[in-house]
DNA sequence: CATGTCTCCATTTTT
DNA sequence: TGGAGACATG
């Protein structure tokens, strides 16, 4: 025991092993990039269980992604031969479903209830939209999606929003009607998950008091991304007894535009960790050059908790700097340079091109596809988003929950099946005056003659099929489902199908799986219980993003999806103004300082070599853009960096170096800068113009003010 | 109902 | 430039 308990704390720097071992409190582990977080948040699970200080059952450890869940759970099994079935390892919605399928009834939810993913939502939405006869040009579905979870994500329900606006009241209106058509159908999206089991914990004590008993040590990673419902939603499983651990790391946060609330961390300390602060600045990833660019980056950001990061290993390479003529020579230099590196052996799945955007792929994918060099682009669709699994679920939830009129209006004429537009119109009709579901109204609809044909023919099919699977394992039922609801058939027809029917045949080998697995062991173990996760598991868990993973491939994707990810070659694209910082943050508040830390992110990815490209003519929009470089090229000190080709760096500015030099330099006033006026409030900075006294500056002040031009000489501005 | 044509638009993304 | 969605036509 002695011997195996020294093993897990072997090799902990003093901090990670303050963090590690810390006793029964709270605190906030700072954690900078590469520093061993993950590490940490395991061994201190493993390090509490295998003290006896707290039993599986007592934790509850929280992540953003079902990789980082996972990740836990297999590292930590790998410490500690522990079968960890007690201990809840997951996302916040992961287990916002657990807690909601054991308490269905104190949460007001049918037992079945199903669980919308965003395309799904937003098809709820918009079938809400056309039943309310709203004007879809003046509310677009995708905004009134928007608004609904933006709203639900700070765990504001319609009735509390402040609509002094008409449209804003329209909107509340629209917020409301979809609650009430989702609580009609049975289904939940993946914010009412968590606003669901908040309000429920808010409302029920004795649950509350109950699982405030039972977890002692509550562990959240990546805290900085966490909103303020998520915030809300730890704080009631934290009782007087419980210590809080949260790990994060507030200059990787680039998530604010999804609704990550940073001052969570502040909020966190003020709440639970007072002073208990713990920083992880060893740095066990990449060389020191790379490591003194990010540190310099970083530090021009006003708002920081603090931090530096440092390594043992020495200074390493420089950073290459590239200054390509265009997008095409930029391309063409990053496959040069990849084959060489190929060449010395260096694999081609440790060597990643990242980008601000996601458009900026298809030109080094044609070039990467001239060359021959294999290639994986992160994103697009996963495997339960394809359309042909997404019917064969449908399938599914109809069975689980005739209310689910999405999954209706999905399959009732997939495979066609002659139901038509004007029948199905009609259907909606009766079953709106019926206030009843689709399904139900159908049903009905057999006495009447004429025109439901279709439908009757429709119900008899699901009737027939809900009673072929009574008795069938999982993939056994679907594998009859597919058949006989003629999905097969149809993809087997059609003339590329061949993808489609693999898909179908891997979602009976996912249900098979499935079964198998510890997630499917849920308190209630018949047939239907078992689909309704599945199906839950299905929208939870995406899936893969596509197949052709795993061989040797070099990796595209956006900064964004490269966090928590490191290379030993990291080629960093697009360094223009406008690109990256993209031009829309400029307008945003605190929108550059976001944009810097993802450029913090993108340089910290990098082990060994790091290459920063610039392209001074850039394809965008199908107009070739004469970009300037980006400034966050300046902000690392030049002796980290080596140029690569002559044209860097510029002795001959072109005028939009020379007016952005200006703007950088003499005057006060910067671009992305906070500013405040006495009548407008708060803004920020979003272009400058002219000298000294004619100078104006225009700012975004947000809410009523919006963007105005203001002269510098009359304006009272004040910097924040 | 499938397919062609037009128009509009354009960060970042997980659950 | 190119993709998605709306609309029209055989």
């Amino acid at each position: 025991m002695k011997s195996n308990m020294s093993s897990i704390l072997d090799g902990l720097n003093p901090e990670q092993l303050a963090a590690v071992t810390l006793p029964h409190q709270s605190a906030l582990i700072l954690a900078g990039a590469g520093s061993g977080k993950t590490r940490v948040l395991t061994t201190r699970i493993a390090w509490l269980l295998q003290t006896g200080q707290v039993s599986p059952s007592g934790i509850l450890a929280v992540t953003f992604t079902n990789k980082a869940a996972k990740e836990m759970l297999v590292r930590l099994t790998a410490m500690l031969p522990l079968d960890p079935r007690g201990i809840w390892i997951g996302t916040f919605h992961g287990l916002s479903n657990r807690l909601l399928r054991t308490h269905h009834r104190e949460a007001g939810l049918p037992r079945l209830f199903q669980i919308l993913d965003s395309a799904d939502q937003l098809s709820a939405i918009k079938r809400l939209l056309k039943s309310m006869n709203a004007d879809t040009e003046k509310f677009e579905p995708k905004k009134v999606q928007n608004f609904i979870n933006s709203n639900k994500d700070t765990g504001l329900r319609s009735d509390k929003i402040e609509a002094y606006d008409p449209y804003t009241r329209r909107l509340a209106d629209f917020y409301s009607a979809y609650d009430e058509q989702c609580n009609r159908e049975g289904a939940v999206d993946f914010a009412e998950l968590l606003l669901r089991s908040d309000e429920m914990l808010a409302r029920n004590s004795v649950l509350r008091e109950h699982y405030q008993e039972r977890f002692r040590h509550l562990l959240v990673d990546e805290f900085q991304d966490t909103n303020r419902l998520q915030y809300r939603w730890l704080k009631h499983f934290a009782g007087a007894s419980s210590a809080l651990m949260a790990v994060g790391d507030d200059d990787q946060s680039i998530y604010a535009f999804r609704g990550a609330h940073t001052g969570n961390m502040n909020d966190f300390q003020r709440d639970y960790a007072h002073d208990n602060l713990i920083k992880l600045e060893q740095n066990y990833r990449s060389h020191g050059n790379i490591l003194d660019a990010a540190n310099a980056l970083i530090s021009l950001n006003q708002t920081r908790l603090g931090k530096n990061l440092w390594t043992a290993a020495g200074p390493g390479e420089l950073i290459r700097v590239y200054i390509a003529y265009n997008d095409q020579e930029e391309a063409r230099f990053i496959v040069e340079e990849a084959q060489a590196l190929h060449r010395e052996g260096t694999a081609l799945n440790e060597i990643a091109v990242l980008y601000r955007s996601n458009a900026q792929s298809r030109v080094l994918e044609h070039a990467l596809f001239g060359a021959g060099i294999p290639y994986r682009v992160y994103g697009g669709l996963r495997f339960f988003e394809r359309q042909e699994v997404k019917h064969a679920l449908a399938y599914l939830r109809l069975l689980a929950n005739p209310d689910d009129d999405s999954a209706f209006t999905r399959i009732v004429n997939f495979p066609a099946r002659g139901i038509g537009a004007r029948t199905l119109e009609q259907l909606i009709d009766a079953a709106q005056g019926a206030q009843s579901s689709l399904w139900r109204t159908a049903c009905n609809s057999d006495a009447k003659p004429g025109g439901t044909k279709g439908l009757a023919g429709f119900v008899a099919l699901m009737r027939a099929m809900q009673e072929a699977i009574i008795g069938l394992a999982l993939p056994e039922a679907i594998a009859h489902i597919l058949q006989t609801s003629g999905l097969m058939a149809h993809y087997q027809a059609e003339k590329d199908g061949q993808d489609r029917m693999d898909n179908l045949h891997e979602l009976v080998n996912a249900a098979a799986t499935f079964i198998r697995d510890p997630d499917a062991l849920a308190e209630e173990d018949d047939d239907e219980g078992m689909m309704a996760n599945f199906l839950a598991h299905a929208a939870l868990e995406a899936g893969m993003h596509q197949a052709g993973a795993g061989h040797d491939a070099l990796q595209l994707m956006t900064v964004h999806s490269a966090k928590g990810l490191e290379f030993q070659t990291v080629f960093l694209t697009g360094l223009e103004e406008g690109l990256f910082p993209s031009e829309q943050s400029l307008a945003e508040h605190d929108g550059i300082e976001e944009e810097r830390r993802l450029m913090y992110v993108a340089i910290t990815r990098a082990r060994q070599r790091l290459y920063v490209t610039q392209a001074q003519n850039r394809m965008l929009h199908g107009q070739t853009r004469y970009g300037i470089a980006s400034r966050f090229l300046s902000e690392i000190p030049a002796v980290l960096l080596k140029p690569v080709n002559a044209a860097y760096p510029a002795h001959a500015d072109t005028p939009l170096q020379t007016v952005a030099r200006s703007q950088h330099s003499n005057s006060p006033w910067r671009m992305g800068m906070n500013v405040r006026h006495a009548k407008f409030g708060t803004g920020v900075v979003i272009n400058l113009e002219g000298q000294g006294n004619d100078m104006r500056i225009q700012i975004n002040f947000g809410g009523a003010h919006g963007i105005k031009w203001l002269a510098l000489e009359y304006a009272k501005l004040e910097a924040v």
